[in-house]
Formats: structure tokens, sequence, C-alpha cells
DNA sequence: GGCCTGCTTCGAAGAGGGTCGAAGCGTTCG
DNA sequence: CGAACGCTTCGACCCTCTTCGAAGCAGGCC
């Protein structure tokens, strides 16, 4: 056994690392600039922490222009940062602001790729059945997702990923990548421009029960 | 968001606390001065370690006697550690012995509760094929495990867990569980006593080829 | 070309955490 | 009952790592 556990640990062991990794979870790249506001921290201090990272083998960078964004290193990743925050304590919301924030990532976000929070679990339920250590398609769950123009055939399995905030499980993978996506090309959800937030649409309150029948938590 | 990731990292983020969680990553229990000493430092230390992962939620502690047994939080703590070992880089060999005990462990281990390494992957490809994200039970698969012993359909989706070190993905799950219980059980495995790795026997060596089809790596 | 912007490098100051020896506390065994 | 054992707490030393200001370097706009 001889995994470096140790360099990985002192990576996310920084506040304003930890931050940084945070608001690159679902995927995006963004600037050092962008990055060091959102980590609180100067320029200099980011560009450091960033360096890091990108040495570690967490993060790549492209140069576009005067700027560098930055972005996970790949799906491992985000999927390590789901698996330290499933065994970390919830942090005290340190103001207001933090507070809606934090209460609308509870409700929908994405999850590197897929839909998570409450009502990712809400969906779930609506479409799938566990069945061992996967989830399975269900023959009402087909229909549904036939409906609304994705393609899923009654006892297809979908990976499940277990949700930090709810601790129940969602639909991941394959299915749930399309499926997102179909959520968003349909105008039903919206991306958040800042966070992982998602923002649901008038059409998908009023499309969602009606299509996937799922009450809407 | 906000979970705290940085909490957890630290915790991870020194070597000797990284050796202790690496040391009980099949879910064994262990007193703190087999730790120290797997750990590499003076018991006052390792004690001053194991007393922060407990309080970090990632250890539990059961005094016996003048002993006090530590062990792994639970299942989660352990696919926090596999999916930190996904993205770090493998460590330098430090010694001849470390390097014979590494070549044992890709070869055959546990990982936490199912088999991993080489053997894990071998094993997995005559039994299962992979199917969306999940593996599925193949009808050659499904004749195998019954002679065995092992209660699977053809169809069943097993979880796929992804090798640190082959980079491939092998059975996890309820089956992986049951399955490597069974090959204890036939005495064709057998668990080292202080290290994951896994003692292929020669009864092992002769039968997995004959009843699995395997070609032993 | 000249200036502004975005980012990184350099240097020094400061804080935090790891380490071990010595000592204390409870358990077990003779 | 006393001694040995396992483990933890205390205290002091050391070291690494973070932090930001100032300066340097490049790309883009006028």
């Amino acid at each position: 056994m001889n995994a470096d556990l140790a360099s990985v640990g002192a990576l996310l062991a920084e506040p304003a690392r930890a931050k940084v990794l945070l608001a690159l979870g679902d995927g995006r790249s963004l600037p050092a600039s962008v990055l060091a506001s959102e980590a609180g921290v100067s320029p200099p201090t980011a560009s450091h922490h960033l360096a890091r990272l990108v040495d570690g083998g967490l993060l790549t960078v492209a140069s576009r222009g005067r700027h560098r964004y930055y972005a996970l290193a790949g799906p491992q990743v985000a999927e390590l940062l789901e698996a330290v925050a499933r065994v970390a304590p919830v942090q005290p919301v340190a103001s207001l602001r933090d507070g809606t924030r934090a209460h609308a990532l509870r409700y929908a976000r994405h999850c590197y790729d897929h839909l998570a929070g409450r009502l990712g679990v809400a969906v779930s339920e609506a479409l799938v059945v566990p069945r061992h250590d996967s989830l399975e398609v269900s023959a009402a769950g087909a229909g549904k997702l036939a409906a609304i123009g994705v393609d899923a055939r009654t006892g297809d399995s979908a990976l499940a990923c277990l949700d930090w905030t709810e601790q129940r499980h969602h639909v991941a993978g394959r299915l749930g990548r399309t499926l997102l996506q179909r959520l968003l090309e349909l105008d039903w959800l919206q991306r958040s421009p800042s966070t992982r937030a998602l923002q649901l649409t008038d059409a998908g309150r009023a499309a969602l029960p009606l299509e996937l029948g799922i009450t809407l938590p």
C-alpha cells in the first residue's frame, strides 16, 4: 500500500485551496482573479495555491490571452471532492448570504455532471428503484423518460451517487448526465452563473409534477 | 456549498496519520501500539494523531482492557481513502521490503470488503461485462458463480469499483463482498495478518483457472 | 509605442502544527 | 500489594507553510 495520501490531503487542507476546489466543483473553468476573490485571498496567494494544485494534479490550467483558466483535472477529482464532503462536517454558516446560498444548494445543484440535492433525490425516486448496489429504471420511469425525450429502457441500470446533504441516493452516471442535460435543454432548470445551485424555472415548476409525477420538495 | 473540506484534508495531510488510515483500510481494529509502529512514530505522537482522527470522525475507538482498538468509522471513510488513492501519485518505494509488499498488494488485496488488484480485475472479467455505468453478471459468469456456491443470476448488476493500481474496474458492492467471502471460505485465498494483501493458496492456484476460467496474472 | 490589466515571482514576517522525553493514570499479572 | 505494561497528557523545541507588499513579466487596447 503506497499511495501518497498525505500529499493529496495537504492540498485539501488549506481553506483557501478547498474553496477553490469547491468553486470549480461542477467542472467549470474560471480565471485566477475570480478564484482569488472566491477564496478570499490576495492574487499572489491565490496564484501560489493554484500552482500547487496544478502541480499536485488536481487542476489543469489553460492560457487564453492574458487570462489563465483553471479547472478540475477530471471526473475523479470531482468524485474525490464528493467523497470528502460526505465525511466532512457541515461548516457553520458565516453570513445570511451564505445561508440562502446553502439553502439553494441543498434544494438543487449539479454534482459535476448530474442533478443532486433534494430535487435530485425526488427525481430519482420517480424514475428508478434500488436494485442490489445500483439503481434500475422502473417501468413507469422508462415511460416518463421517453416522454421527455431521454432514451432508457425498463431494467437499465444507473449509477447511484450518495448525496452528502440528503444522505440518500440519486441517479448519476450516464443516465444522470443525459437527464440533467435534457432538463436544462427544456429550460426546466437553469444554471447559476457563479455557484453549483440550479434554479427551478416556472416551466419546470409546472412540468415536473406533470411529466415526471413528482411532488416538488 | 459549505462542507468543510479543509478539516478533513488536514487530517489526511500528515504522513503519520495517512499511514494509520491505510493500515486500517480494510476495516480491521488495531491497538494504538501497533499503529504507532506502523506509522513510524513514538507512542505519544501516535496517541496525539489518533485522538485527532477520532475527533474528526474518521476513526472510532473501543477500549478493551488496557488496550485501545482503533478502526475506520465506516464504509464511507474507506471510500474516501480509495477516492484519494485514485488521484494520488504512487509513492516511491523506500525499501526492498516495501517493494515486495507493494508487489503483493498490486497482485491481490482486499479493498475494504471485496477483492481488488490484478486478480480482482481478472476475476471480474470472467464473471461480468460492463453495462452502462455498472457491471452485469454474464451468462457464463452466473454459471461459474453457481458452481462455487454464490447466488447470482444473469443480468444482475454489480457495483463497479475503479482500481487505483490497475486503473480498471472490478466487482464491488454486494456481489464483491459475498464473492471474496466465498473465496476465503474455500481457502483459495488467505488474508495476510498485517497487510491488505491476499495470498493465493495452492488450492486457489489450481481451482481458479478451472472453476472460473481465468488465466492467473 | 505606451499604458493598463492579469498574473506570477520574490522576499520577509508570522502562525500553526508535529515531534519526542518526561511524567501521570488505569489495567493486568505475578 | 507491587511491578510492569499500554496509553495519554504536558511542555518545549523546531520547522514548514501561509500570507501579503513590492516588483517583474506578459498580453491587449488606445
